[in-house]
RNA sequence: GCGGUAUUGGUGAAGUGGUUAACACACUGGUUUGUGGAUCCAGCACGCGUGGGUUCGAUUCCCACAUACCGCCCCA
């Protein structure tokens, strides 16, 4: 051990390669599946001028107000991390003029990468956190609404998870909010003191946070209050009718949470999260997806009149979730052949050896610890390897090797050159053994 | 940002104000001058998160800090 022991910062992990075997796995999953959706991938930077998260995410969200990592640079520019996904995209779709006629409508994209929000960490809450998103613009229909939805929960399905709950819920148009907003405050108002100290505060900031407390007086109230979905236009109603016809046409479980609300000011009409009750994340439910349309970011963020949709899924939750539901999930591979070498005059040969193997496409090892034969044989077995080549000093001279199939323990001499010109030949001979 | 719990080797952990910090797993070496997954033997914490303090003496008591976890806030 050194003399100052260095901690990564706090919030933070490191993915070892075992664990990033797994993290590619799911990312590849998304990736497929995404495709067969048609959305691409799209990558912009890890940083942005602030504004661009101040004005989409919403002046009252938490998110803005006190999680951002935010900084000057040596130009003085106002640079925030990425506290989420969509504002970027959103940034790069109008910076690119990808809402120009030429391009395929609506405009579909993913992401995947890493978030960054200073908070407390706990279990599945990091400040560098990872994120795999999707985005779609240019279409109001609610069709796509129930495509988005039903792509995250394909998703959680092709990964192994069945027992996840889908909330929906519609937060209307401005029109729709406004009222609702105000009848909320007329319900509450009267209750004021009977409030918990926060839902007091959240009352004129937010007062559809209050519907989201966990204060058990105050849920007491909001069971009582008005379900905003009584508030909606007759536009907005139609919508919302609509997305639910299409998600009972799909057969997608789905609930209804009109106490339901979302983190990011810059949500509209439909929004929805897929939540677990497992324990490991914490009492009752927690989210490991959520996203919801945003009709007004594109143009609040200098674009043309744009809808959009689209929803975000945690990556640390959903690894935590599926090793504690032990979802089939890939472990590291076992290697084709460990070429064990006996002596030094050995040595130059097992090197090109490992070489010619590889040169096949099979996966090999050798030793470079000066270990005596049985260390090399235990590395073997540890690495799960199929095959072990013994070279000593007798092979060499012979132009003979020692071909070992670990499993069944077989062993047999075979020519040197033949390990140089038809390995895949003695890769089959062996198979036959086995058969 | 607030409140709480925890922090001993590569890992899981036991333990006490006072000479050598238990046990297990893993690892390394030997038992087998060239063969693994078995047995047996041996080795493996300059040291108990970091920094102070109390004390004749602290890993064990006190304080601060760091980190992790739990609850709140909030959220993926």
């Amino acid at each position: 051990m050194g003399k100052k022991a260095f901690q990564k910062p706090k919030g933070t992990a490191d993915l070892l390669p075992s664990d990033s075997l797994k993290w590619h796995y799911v990312e590849e999953t998304a990736r497929l599946l995404f495709s067969d959706y048609q959305y691409h991938e799209i990558r912009t930077p890890l940083f942005e001028n602030y504004e661009i998260f101040s004005r989409s995410a919403g002046d009252t969200s938490d998110v803005v107000t006190k999680e951002m990592y935010d900084f000057y640079d040596k130009g003085n520019r106002h640079i925030a991390l990425r506290p989420e996904g969509t504002a970027g995209v959103v940034r790069a779709y109008v910076e690119n003029k990808l809402y120009a006629p030429e391009e395929v409508k609506p405009y579909k994209a993913f992401y995947i990468g890493p978030m960054f929000r200073y908070e407390r960490p706990q279990a599945g809450r990091m400040r560098q956190f990872h994120q795999i998103g999707v985005e779609a613009f240019g279409s109001e229909s609610p069709a796509l609404d129930a495509e988005v939805i039903a792509m995250a929960v394909d998703f959680f399905q092709m990964l192994g998870l069945t027992d996840l709950k889908v909330a929906i819920n519609s937060l209307g148009d401005a029109t729709s909010r406004a009222n609702y907003r105000q009848a909320l405050i007329d319900y509450l108002e009267p209750h004021l003191t009977e409030l918990s100290s926060d839902s007091q505060i959240r009352l004129y900031k937010n007062p559809l946070r209050v519907l989201d407390s966990k204060d058990e007086k105050d849920q007491a109230l909001v069971a009582n209050a008005p379900s905003i979905l009584a508030y909606l236009t007759p536009d907005a109603k139609t919508r919302w009718e609509k997305l639910q016809a299409y998600l009972d046409a799909l057969g997608l479980d789905y609930e209804i949470d009109s106490s339901m609300v979302r983190g990011l000011d810059y949500y509209n009409h439909t929004i929805f999260e897929i939540m677990t009750n497992m324990q490991e994340l914490g009492r009752g439910w927690t989210t490991i997806s959520g996203g919801g349309r945003y009709n007004g970011l594109v143009e609040a963020l200098g674009g043309p009149k744009t809808s959009g949709i689209g929803f975000a899924i945690g990556l640390e939750r959903l690894m935590l979730l599926l090793e504690s539901v032990q979802a089939p999930l890939p472990e590291a591979e076992p290697i084709d052949f460990y070429v064990v070498n006996i002596g030094e005059e050995t040595d130059i040969e097992a090197l090109k050896l490992v070489q010619a193997i590889r040169s096949y496409g099979y996966s090999a090892e050798r030793d470079y610890l000066d270990r005596k034969p049985k260390g090399q044989f235990k590395a073997a077995d540890r690495l799960h390897a199929r095959f072990v080549l013994t070279l000593g000093p007798d092979e060499l001279e012979k132009q003979q090797i020692n071909l070992k199939k670990l499993e069944t323990g077989d062993e047999q001499k075979v020519e040197l050159l033949k390990v140089y010109t038809a390995l895949p030949d003695l890769v089959e001979m062996e198979k036959g053994v086995e058969n």
